[in-house]
DNA sequence: CATGAATGAGCATTCATTCAT
DNA sequence: AATGAATGAATGCTCATTCAT
């Protein structure tokens, strides 16, 4: 029955497998948009009114996008892995191995600090089998991180990712509740990073 | 006919400053109790009528002691606190300088792997000005447990108190959403020790 | 470039007074189709965004047809009415008037246990003044049918149709809520049709 | 914990298995007829948020006393049930055995005709296993009546209790539908009772 | 004081209906 | 004409908080 122009998916937004009309789609935008800061804010427990409100649309429009709740707050938490994980792959790519996993560490941190959102995401993150694909494809993304690293000698080889994403997280968990005074955060991190370093003659 | 002994206060409990009846004061500790095991399961969101439940009381008894939910959350994070204080406080008076810091700060997060109580404390118990007194209790003696570390040489001297709590609060955090498998937290706590410690030659 | 052949409307489907493109008319009969069947499987209280999709239509093509739910039903109602009316006069013309009667009301309490809004319909159909045209012509089929049955006999003669209508409604009915097994449902028209034959000695 | 008077149940009234405080029992009363009245006039569709107002209460009291809407309605079917079960009980008892059925089809039908929630509950009873008690009871009163009338001559021997219930519910229902006009429902009546009524010589 | 019944604002979700494309 | 996205009132249900018993 569809009689109208589709748009092609740009899938790199956490977005969903079907094509969408142009205004559903800028709808569906700015929903995820406002949702993003209000939970960011608030936390899961805002109120799915409060994002319609924020995104300017119906509550009938944000059920049409997400059929849940929940599927929303998934939809957003996969934007974020997929941001994060093209961030550890680009600095993978380009950066200089040594430091590319303290760099790609300490971004996140900083967008921690901001977005409630990336530390709910990185909690799904964990360590254990985690389903979703976007999430599964910031970890291959990490470890291939840590792989380069420690070739370049910059981490210890007896360390593994899952203490790493551990250490993010919590470093990330930290960060909301913490007022970062100026360096508090870089001194945080310092310590995580003597920590993956190499021992040298330890007496 | 008193039935009505009065009883003061035993102010370790994080309680009022009035006198309680007897029976009253058993009611307040019930509630206590019930709610440090409810909370610490299901998080804040749980219902205070299962708390009342399970502390065998009416839920108006509840609220006659802890005028609001949150302040029923405040009172345990402070019991939380002035355990934990504790804790840090026996371990500084008796134990090795060199290591207590480092066993409290595993105790610690072993305890917060079962107690999401734990965690919710030390989010607060963050970096910033905390009002709470017992908060300040145990950041205080926190700050003691730091200050013999290095002293013995256990802690690089320029480490300071706000990383290491914000250090703790993140390793807390992150034990929540990672089913630690076998030595997932030596492993992770290993790497923070190793960052704590003083480097050798560190070209 | 007309592919605009307007067609006149075949009223025997309880269609509207308008003429209709080809393919506007062939949706309104695709939409009929699908609302039957939802209907007669869910009862009214399905949701017209099913029926849509069981049509292979969008939601406003239901409704540019339909501007209302209930005029939706009302349309099938007639349809159905017209069926049932359909059959009565066929077995009036044909069938042996002893019998006929006996045999439509089987038929249609057979069909009632399928379709729930034949049972529907028949509730509209009631005793009193009713409108719609289709049900009308269905009453007065069911009076033909009727007479002759009296006529030949195999009816006392002081019954009504009223009364026969209200019986016809009530089993229907009753085979909604009755997984009839195997012979209930005969035996319970066996007992109607009892009861409306001509008593004999009845002392 | 109680300390009040508690309060023994009359069960009779399709009540829970709890005993109540006064004050409770009474809105538990009250939500009860105004959910019978409301059912009645608008079916089962008829909103909660409605039944609480004409009872007079909050939303949040009736959902304390029946946690959910399908809860409230099973509990006003049972009452019901019960109370049609009595009457049929009484009229076993007392009544004359050649007529009794007859007075309680009679007067079911009457009930009927102005409470839906009758219609409804019969609905239930239909013939298959029904699971709940009071529905139970209700059948098994009927089948106490019809047995009397058997013995009595009033009924064919071959009648079972399955059609004698399918052409109580169908009646109920009719009448729903049916502005019965003065003594359309009689006439009704008359042709059930002749076809339940042994047969003479029936040429 | 203790109790638990009552309250009602708040929330997720559905669905008939409207309207821009 | 057809489409399906948008709308928002309505609904069932929860839960912190109040208050009569």
């Amino acid at each position: 029955m569809p009689k109208d122009q589709r748009v092609p998916e740009q899938d790199a937004s956490g977005a969903p497998a079907r094509t969408l009309r142009a205004d559903a789609q800028r709808n569906r935008t700015r929903i995820l948009e406002a949702a993003e800061t209000v939970f960011a804010a608030k936390g899961p427990s805002a109120s799915t009114e409060e994002i319609a409100q924020k995104a300017g649309v119906g509550i009938g429009t944000v059920f049409r996008h997400f059929p849940t709740k929940e599927s929303l707050l998934k939809a957003i938490m996969h934007a974020v892995a997929v941001r994060l994980a093209e961030e550890a792959r680009a600095l993978a790519a380009e950066g200089d191995p040594a430091t590319a996993l303290f760099t790609f560490f300490t971004r996140t941190v900083e967008q921690a600090a901001e977005q409630k959102t990336v530390v709910d995401l990185l909690a799904q993150a964990g360590i254990p089998v985690t389903v979703a694909k976007p999430v599964l494809a910031l970890r291959e993304a990490v470890e291939v991180l840590v792989g380069k690293a420690q070739q370049a000698g910059a981490v210890r080889p007896d360390v593994r990712v899952p203490e790493i994403m551990a250490l993010l997280i919590g470093v990330c968990q930290a960060s909301l509740h913490t007022p970062w005074e100026p360096d508090l955060r870089a001194r945080t991190l310092a310590i995580v990073f003597a920590g993956l370093r190499p021992a040298c003659v330890t007496g």
